[in-house]
RNA sequence: GGGCAGGUUCCGGAGCGGUCAAACGGGGCAGACUGUAAAUCUGCUGGCUUACGCCUUCAAAGGUUCGAAUCCUUUCCUGCCCA
């Protein structure tokens, strides 16, 4: 493949590349680029939002250069301030390791193991002296450190910003450096950081890295990113009938992202947008869960939602032994719901929101009496809204 | 340190002694329609209760009053201006 159309698939789908000249000239030297993607394992979940850099460095992989995947086991332990309106508590060491290897598990779903070099920068900041950090931090000024957005921010707030926090971009910026990274890829709020690598690659005489940013990923909503507090995220690790249904219920145009972002395709505008969906759905719930998974989390979605045939669906199950003493529809709705979903409804919620609007249903029979009695028995299949019902067993 | 404006239910934002569980908008949830899409329409959105009604809420603590989110005092916090 020629260095320009190279330069056209590891562009689609990136928020800044600094700069795509340089990107192109690094591709015409004709030896794999070293990729570096750096990660802070603070967090153990995983949701699809952070894969979108790891589906970019696929592709640099695919095209037969060097993947190099920078665990963040030293900087972890001070937290990345990005974005951050509070300065972040950190992690224990174990915690940090534990982080490590869930996260590293997760990315070779999408990342080739066997081709993928994996460093710490534990490896080299724990050898630094005093006077080495002392050395480094005299390369960068503390004007640069503030021209960050989020550092002036919280001044301008009147917020604290402790002084190990302006330690963290000079940090990563030294990682490209003994990386000896050709290209960094990260989220666009790492850019300020990785530019800082360029400076200091430049100060030790080495080629600059070029800056490849990619977008922030929209959460289900569409809206905000997808964030686990916003409770919009897809987690690598949901269910593949969670996954598949939670991927089903995007609009077409986060579908579009989606397929850019998490699968580095083009949506085919002519297809139908349902089939396209459902195939994007199957792709990914595949990735994390296997093929066999996939298809039958889709086939499973096939008939609950487009046959409506819930009998034949895959449901949670309760057995009958543990129903409520008092049994009438009330409170075998809200059996239901705290059973199967972990989900506490208030009785007037379960009322006036799901009994008396038809929501609930018994095999099919509208149950809209709160207080009428009813009498379960194996295999009958309670409905509880359109995304929740059980099966009694 | 001085002056001014504020802190209301998930968010924004009305209310400024009783008719306030608190307008309106957003968000969320449920239903109809659909492709678990979008758009649209309907309902719900503090808790308990079939209901009458009761209970807990309007930064915190006290107080005035038959009665307070609304008035007074103190405390805490926020924004703007001056030094």
């Amino acid at each position: 493949m020629t260095p320009e159309e190279q330069l056209q698939i590891l562009t689609a789908g990136t928020a800044k590349v600094l700069s795509e000249k340089e990107l192109l000239e690094k591709l015409r030297l004709g030896r794999p680029l070293r990729i570096k993607f750096g990660v802070d394992p603070t967090a153990p979940d995983i949701h699809f939002g952070h894969t979108v850099p790891l589906e970019k460095l696929r592709q640099f992989q695919l095209l037969g250069h060097q993947a190099v995947l920078l665990i963040g086991d030293f900087t972890a332990t001070i937290g990345d301030p990005s974005g951050r309106s509070v300065t972040r508590p950190p992690l224990t060491r174990d915690e940090v390791l534990a982080n490590a290897e869930t996260y590293t598990d997760q990315a070779f779903k999408i990342l080739d193991k066997d081709k993928t070099e994996i460093v710490y920068n534990g490896d080299w900041f724990r050898k630094l002296a005093y006077e080495d950090i002392l050395r480094l931090n005299s390369r960068v000024t503390l004007q640069q450190m503030l021209q960050r957005e989020d550092f002036r921010n919280r001044i301008e707030a009147g917020q604290e910003i402790r002084l190990h926090e302006l330690q963290y971009p000079v940090m990563q910026g030294w990682d490209s450096v003994e990386i000896r990274a050709d290209v960094e890829i990260g989220g666009t709020d790492q850019l300020f950081n990785m530019l800082v690598g360029r400076d200091l690659q430049k100060e030790e005489g080495q080629a600059q890295q070029v800056v490849v940013a990619l977008p922030l990923l929209e959460g289900l909503d569409g809206v905000k990113k997808m964030s686990k507090s916003y409770g919009n995220y897809v987690g690598v690790n949901d269910a593949p009938n969670d996954m598949f249904g939670k991927l089903m219920s995007v609009s077409d145009i986060l579908m579009a992202r989606y397929y850019q972002l998490l699968l580095g395709e083009t949506l085919d505008p002519a297809g139908h947008p349902m089939e396209a969906k459902k195939a994007l759905a199957e792709k990914l719930t595949s990735r994390y869960h296997g093929a066999e998974a996939g298809s039958a989390a889709r086939e499973d979605w096939d008939t609950r939602f487009s046959k409506k045939d819930l009998a034949a669906a895959e449901l949670p199950e309760l057995p009958l032994a543990d129903l409520p003493a008092d049994l009438n529809v009330l409170s075998l709705t809200a059996y239901g719901f705290k059973a199967a979903f972990a989900l506490e409804k208030s009785n007037g919620e379960l009322r006036k929101q799901f009994i008396t609007t038809g929501s609930v249903q018994l095999n099919g029979e509208k149950l809209t009496d709160p207080n009428a009695a009813v009498s379960i028995a194996a295999g009958d299949v309670l409905k509880l809204s359109k995304k929740h019902a059980v099966r009694f067993i």
